[in-house]
DNA sequence: TTGATTTACTACACGGCGTTTAGTGAGTGC
DNA sequence: GCACTCACTAAACGCCGTGTAGTAAATCAA
């Protein structure tokens, strides 16, 4: 994974800590690869232990628990599963609003098609009792998400606003720090926007979700179809014209 | 729960066949009680004998294992949810289309927050390695829900048949049985309108699942009224005016 | 009524899990 | 060279699902 070049560098990083940060990598990787195989429930300290020749005490020393492992887990997979969908936004040009946003959609179902455990991992409420806490970590690839779909709906918004001009927002209706983002970045656009924007993200994630689920595939053979003309419909009802 | 009122009938169902059922029951009972303060994951065979004054063993006389008990009580939870979501429907006239739809969306969305942990023993993906078989008994809940939906897509049809002209899909792409179900029920509507109905069913879904699972409380404060705004533009791109 | 049989259940064991605690040996810094 | 820190092991605790052997009571047949 991590290439060795960075030799002339003063010891920012003792021998000690790039041991750590190596083993503390170690772990996450093991514990990914038990997931991909077997789902986000093989994801035991023991058995992560086990491949890594230690005792399952020892992965304490680098995690305090194990909801503390997943959750670095849920960040890491989190942020590859945003570089993608944001990756895919900005191979097009910021002109095609329309192709921007069906890139957006098809990029995530096509992520969580060949990553279906990190999909579980991330969007699954799986994992034993967890959740409660809801690391702050892990709302911020939320927020992350948020904004770039808000970018996209801001793009968008010349021809959308009509359409929502009767629905009426307010920015205290939404995350404090989120808002601040959006605002400097797309002064123009009202509150009712940044709904557009979440109610957009529902609309991807639902079909999305239920298909990894394993909730549309005995019902529908062709899930796929049936998602790209939900995001043709979609990117119509804000009155774009799909490619 | 069960009044004790057929004293006359004849021994259809023995002493001992009573007794089992009741015991089978209480089963249930107590295992949803455990998961609705504790979560899907409470629900363990050891928890809820120890509340019954049995032991944990005693319960495979009854389940042949915990995702069979598992099975049984999302096959129970499942029709609850849909026979509140198709009594709200049914209550309201049968020219009221929009109406109608928006009931049925309302009230998915008003049984999840007042049932989450049922919601996520239903939807999320928890509960260990489960899901492998997703037994038939799943599925027919699965196929009751998306035929109720598509009852109402196909009163929707003559308005919204316009909009998805384009849209060409077989017959074969969808489950058999639903199919004939479906077609017999409704012999104009085309194939597109069971996409449509799944479709609309990913929309609804999409938002209720992120606001259960807590991914979208954190950024919205108010998500009833998002949701309650995405159905209003959801029976509108099926050109019908919202009430 | 009595004897055979079915049934519901207990007791116990196995291996796996997360987590804690005490102890050990090698690497580090003065 | 010495004190010390740190990564790790070993063993235990109490959970869990599951299988097996045994028991006592309910049921049925004569």
């Amino acid at each position: 994974m991590k290439s060795a070049t960075q030799p002339p560098q003063p010891p920012t990083q003792t021998r000690r800590e790039r041991l750590r940060a190596e083993t503390s990598a170690e772990i996450k990787a093991v514990a990914l690869r038990l997931m991909a195989d077997g789902g986000p429930d093989a994801i035991s300290l023991r058995a992560i232990a086990r491949e890594m020749g230690m005792t399952a005490g020892a992965i304490y020393g680098y995690f305090d628990t194990r909801d503390a492992l997943v959750t670095a887990l849920i960040v890491d997979v989190y942020s590859e599963l945003l570089a993608a969908v944001e990756g895919a936004r900005d191979r097009l040009p910021a002109d095609d609003v329309a192709g921007r946003i069906v890139a957006w959609g098809v990029t995530l179902r096509a992520w969580a098609i060949a990553n279906p455990e990190g999909f579980r991992l991330i969007y699954g409420d799986s994992l034993r009792g967890y959740e409660p806490p809801l690391q702050e970590a892990v709302t911020a690839s939320e927020k992350r998400a948020c904004e770039g779909l808000t970018a996209l709906i801001a793009e968008a918004w010349p021809s959308a606003a009509n359409r929502y001009c009767d629905e009426v927002y307010a920015w205290a209706d939404f995350d404090e720090a989120l808002v601040e983002k959006v605002r400097t970045a797309h002064p123009d656009l009202p509150p009712a926007g940044a709904a557009v924007a979440m109610r957009v993200w529902g609309r991807m994630y639902g079909l999305v979700a239920l298909e990894v689920f394993g909730r549309l595939s005995p019902l529908a053979h062709d899930p796929a179809r049936l998602y790209e003309d939900e995001l043709k419909a979609l990117v119509r009802d804000l009155g774009l014209t799909p490619a």
